[in-house]
DNA sequence: CAAAATAAGTCAACATGACTGACCTAAAAA
DNA sequence: TTTTTAGGTCAGTCATGTTGACTTATTTTG
């Protein structure tokens, strides 16, 4: 990544850059607080980072992110339907279909019907495929553990109420009950062909 | 979205499946701590839904998010270099080519050549591309401001503190100086074919 | 000044992971 | 018994990322 600031004009530059190419000031839509930028970008650049972490892990196995997100909750949260994950990850049943049929396929997570209702599909994490959940996990608790650190003794009070108050209304209950099912050191023996 | 928990079997019934299915306790791999779990799995949805909040009116003009971040960042810093776009987005030119090139085309975005190198292409937001802008970044401000405010007095700075931290080592200092070049109130009045 | 490096743009080919719409089976609920 | 639900699947499309090679204009360097 090549240095931004130093290959720019400097600022009293670029403001007559500006003002030479005749530029209005544009307070006619909302600009929004710059506090708030601050924290988008952040928010952005924090995010990019996080997910980036596990990448190179992935790729070694010819998965992508989306093996990721669906291997990491069936993880956390052994017993998890179908129906469930469509919910979480918010996308559609094919494209679901796909990751979780390789993920099914190559023996890292598992599939019991349902004890009450055997229509449903309850999903398991293999021993190998907490293997690699935890594998993909360990950078990013570090990278976690780090930043809240960093962010002071009442920092993670402050930071899990501002990430859960950035869910959505709709779902921010349904968010603390998933939450609360936390795993109860669940893997499956059961070989897969 | 389905309610997840009351579709499930009861937490003592789900125990006595997993003991019914003989699975063994996971132990060997590192489970990591309850709290950062949590977070992580916060984050997760946390920026799921930030980043829907403009999926429906990128929708309408067939955009995706691809232009929305190359827009928000041209508008929040204007007189970006295309150089500096690819390190924010750690994309390759051509993938950034394709979205640079349609808002260029659309007249959202326009580029001059630098002053002191001329083969750099400086970007700037047309009034157009501001008020684009304006529009995807309210309701995200209305979102990051109602979770700030749930945080709690000291909650801003934990949480930016939080954030930057989550930052990759290497990337955090050029982050720093992104965002103090804060834009100048620029747009511009050249109007594109 | 000539040669090398740099910023940007472009072409072709390809992979991933989303999408829609239609349709099927098995099981539960009405 | 009929209808609904949970899940799976096929076929086709789209958005957005990738590599590698190449061109042009311009700046930097030897």
């Amino acid at each position: 990544m090549a240095d931004i600031k130093s290959h720019r004009p400097e600022k009293t530059a670029l403001t007559d850059l500006l003002d030479a190419a005749g530029r209005a000031a544009p307070d006619g839509l909302a600009e929004g607080d710059p506090a708030l930028i601050e924290l988008m970008e952040l928010l952005f650049f924090a995010y990019r980072d996080f997910i980036g972490d596990p990448d190179a892990i992935l790729d070694e196995i010819g998965y992508g992110r989306a093996h990721h997100r669906v291997l990491h909750f069936v993880h956390r949260h052994p017993g998890l339907r179908v129906a469930d994950l469509l919910d979480i990850l918010k996308i559609t049943k094919q494209s679901l279909g796909r990751v979780l049929k390789q993920l099914i396929d190559d023996g890292y997570i598992a599939q019991e019907a349902g004890r009450t209702d055997r229509r449903e599909r309850l999903l398991y994490p293999t021993a190998r495929g907490c293997a690699l959940a935890g594998r993909l996990a360990g950078p990013q608790f570090e990278r976690l553990a780090r930043a809240i650190e960093a962010a002071g003794p009442q920092g993670e009070d402050a930071v899990r109420r501002f990430l859960y108050h950035m869910i959505s209304d709709l779902d921010r209950s349904r968010v603390s009950e998933l939450l609360s099912t936390r795993p109860q050191g669940a893997t499956t023996d059961q070989e897969v062909p």
